[in-house]
DNA sequence: ACCCCTGTTCGGCG
DNA sequence: CCGCCGAACAGGGG
């Protein structure tokens, strides 16, 4: 599920822990979703240390603890996160559990996908920088947008709108929901969008990320019933604008699902 | 049993 | 060297 929305959804349930210490800490230190990390450190720095702060950028999270201490969150495919009560016992997949005297903040992830960082320095991690604007922001532009479609010119645009370095937090489901709202065939190559089809992808980008953002849910029960999401995944499902059959079909690697009469 | 999956990384290849 | 594509990762659900 997680994409830029419900990663910030996610995010935010663990702000009732924020000016917090944790006490104790419960991890699965063999789970893939530490590869890279080193546990033992981790559990050394963060034990004792207080939640200040915690951002979203696309589906990455960071999480800031006193004494220089940092915690990156990614949720693959499967991540959640939740709240729990103090007394809290993990299960198989509950692979992360930070002990605060009132509450568990847990981060479980089933296929592990996901990904636990750890960073202790005076500053953000390097990793955490990495230069990609945020769709909502105003770095997110015609400019920036007219340049990455030209440079990834020779590719399907739904695998454009899917990679990170453009499209921070977009994801299969927004990557469609975009498409189908600016009328863009999903494997009509980046390169052959008119300067109007151009202008259309930039405004259903926003709208989309906007939206989702001020929507915001653990699942899709709470968007419009008029947005494509609501259809995609049903066996017959149709085109919200006029009740058109969707197609669906591979493309840029992932299951797509559009409307063959108003997506050219 | 078999197939599918809202993500990312890596190696092959053009 | 650049960049696209398919496979692999791991587990749950239809």
């Amino acid at each position: 599920m997680p994409e830029l929305a419900e990663v910030e959804y996610f995010r935010r349930q663990w702000s009732a822990g924020i000016g917090n210490r944790v006490m104790k800490i419960a991890h699965h230190a063999d789970k893939r979703v530490f590869r890279g990390t080193d546990t033992r450190i981790l559990r050394k720095e963060l034990a004792g240390a207080r939640l200040l702060t915690s951002e979203a950028r696309g589906k990455r999270m960071l999480f800031r603890f006193s004494n220089e201490n940092w915690l990156g969150l990614h949720l693959g495919m499967s991540g959640k996160m939740q709240t729990a009560r103090p007394d809290f016992r993990p299960q198989k997949h509950d692979h992360f559990v930070l002990y605060q005297r009132e509450r568990a903040l847990v981060f479980t992830d089933a296929r592990q996908f996901g990904r636990v960082q750890f960073h202790h320095g005076k500053t953000a991690p390097a990793w955490w920088e990495n230069g990609v604007p945020e769709i909502v922001s105003a770095k997110f532009n015609r400019p920036f947008l007219d340049r990455f479609l030209h440079r990834h010119r020779k590719a399907p645009i739904k695998a454009v709108v899917l990679m990170q370095s453009g499209f921070s937090g977009i994801g299969n489901w927004m990557a469609d929901e975009i498409l189908w709202r600016a009328q863009i065939s999903p494997s009509k190559l980046a390169s052959k969008l008119s300067a109007g089809e151009r202008d259309e992808l930039f405004r259903a980008t926003k709208f989309v990320a906007r939206e989702s953002l001020r929507i915001i849910g653990p699942d899709d029960s709470a968007l419009p019933r008029t947005w494509l999401i609501h259809e995609r995944w049903r066996a017959g499902g149709k085109c919200p604008r006029h009740k058109t059959v969707l197609r669906r079909a591979t493309i840029g690697g992932r299951t797509t699902a559009w409307c063959p009469k108003c997506q050219k």
